[in-house]
DNA sequence: TAGCCGTGGGG
DNA sequence: TCCCCAAGGCT
């Protein structure tokens, strides 16, 4: 552990940081519907799986849809996995439907339907990380946890360590960063949290921050260092996405979303016209994805 | 642990 | 057009 002194230091220096960040997101945050005052646990759930990877934008409309359709864990449970996918719809990275309705199994099954509020119990849910986890404990229930999205690692790099982005991700290390900056009150502490978050997404962007617009400017050390370039090896580059097996099984599962009934695999082919749509079957059917079944393929379970 | 997993917005 | 990157997690 950090010595005491060390951690009183810190937290000292930042609480301005913390202050500024957090009034501006008095004004600033966007309306999202997940962050209403009345929201249940599990619409965050359902709302921070969405979010995975996937920007705001594209999740709003599909969150509404989903939460009107399966407004509780047992609703979803009692549904076939195939329609969490078909829900899912182009969200992209469709195991994600899968997971979400293995872990409303999960609620049902371990806590009487009721989303947990242990951070350990949440790490034990299918498909719930070290950032979701706590991001559920925070935002549902309050709870005081460092919160630590990429918008937020970007955030601390920049104002606190005056880099133009963050390193390598590593839990522990960005968990302990946070928890240097995060006010000691509950209540302040979960608009810290939601807070620099929303300046990530929406002012200290990766590509063209807009410092102008930025409440702590001011007390920004990469901008105080005169905006150093990024001088660390970028990271490795995105394999291109067509003509990949991401992109077959992709067309793939598009195809089944649509099908109510087994697609036999001749009418897929002209979907998936090469050796690509071989591997995509075989894996989406490992996945869980699809399945097998009367001479076609399916979503699981519908 | 590094590679993999969809899809789309924006520069 | 092309490429980066996005409220991560799993293996």
């Amino acid at each position: 552990m950090t010595p005491p002194a060390s951690i009183a230091d810190r937290e000292h220096d930042h609480a301005p940081i913390a202050s500024a960040v957090v009034a501006w997101f008095a004004d600033a945050a966007r309306p999202l519907p997940w962050r209403a005052a009345d929201v249940s646990a599990w619409a965050v759930l359902v709302s921070e799986f969405m979010l995975q990877q996937t920007q705001v934008a594209r999740v709003q409309p599909r969150w509404e849809e989903w939460m009107r359709r399966w407004p509780t864990p047992a609703d979803l449970a009692a549904a076939p996995p195939g329609e969490a996918v078909r829900m899912w719809d182009r969200l992209g990275y469709p195991r994600r439907a899968l997971w979400l309705h293995r872990a409303a199994t999960e609620i049902v099954e371990r806590h009487g339907g009721r989303v947990p509020r242990d951070l350990d119990a949440l790490l034990a849910l299918q498909g719930v990380g070290p950032y979701t986890a706590r991001a559920v404990a925070a935002f549902a229930f309050g709870d005081r946890h460092p919160v630590v999205d990429t918008n937020t690692r970007r955030v601390l790099a920049r104002a606190i360590d005056g880099r133009p982005d963050a390193g390598p991700p590593s839990s522990r290390r960005d968990l302990e960063a946070m928890a240097a900056v995060l006010p000691d009150d509950p209540a302040e502490a979960r608009a810290f949290n939601a807070a620099a978050m929303e300046l990530g997404a929406t002012v200290c962007v990766a590509r063209a921050p807009r410092c102008d617009a930025c409440p702590i400017a001011g007390r920004c050390a990469w901008r105080a260092a005169g905006h150093p370039a990024s001088d660390a090896p970028r990271r490795p580059r995105q394999a291109r996405f067509a003509g990949s097996d991401r992109e077959a099984r992709g067309l793939v599962m598009r195809e089944l979303r649509a099908a109510h009934r087994p697609v036999p695999r001749e009418d897929l082919e002209p979907v998936v016209p090469d050796d690509r749509l071989g591997r995509a079957l075989t894996t989406l059917v490992a996945d869980g994805l699809a399945v097998h079944s009367h001479g076609g393929y399916a979503l699981p379970g519908s």
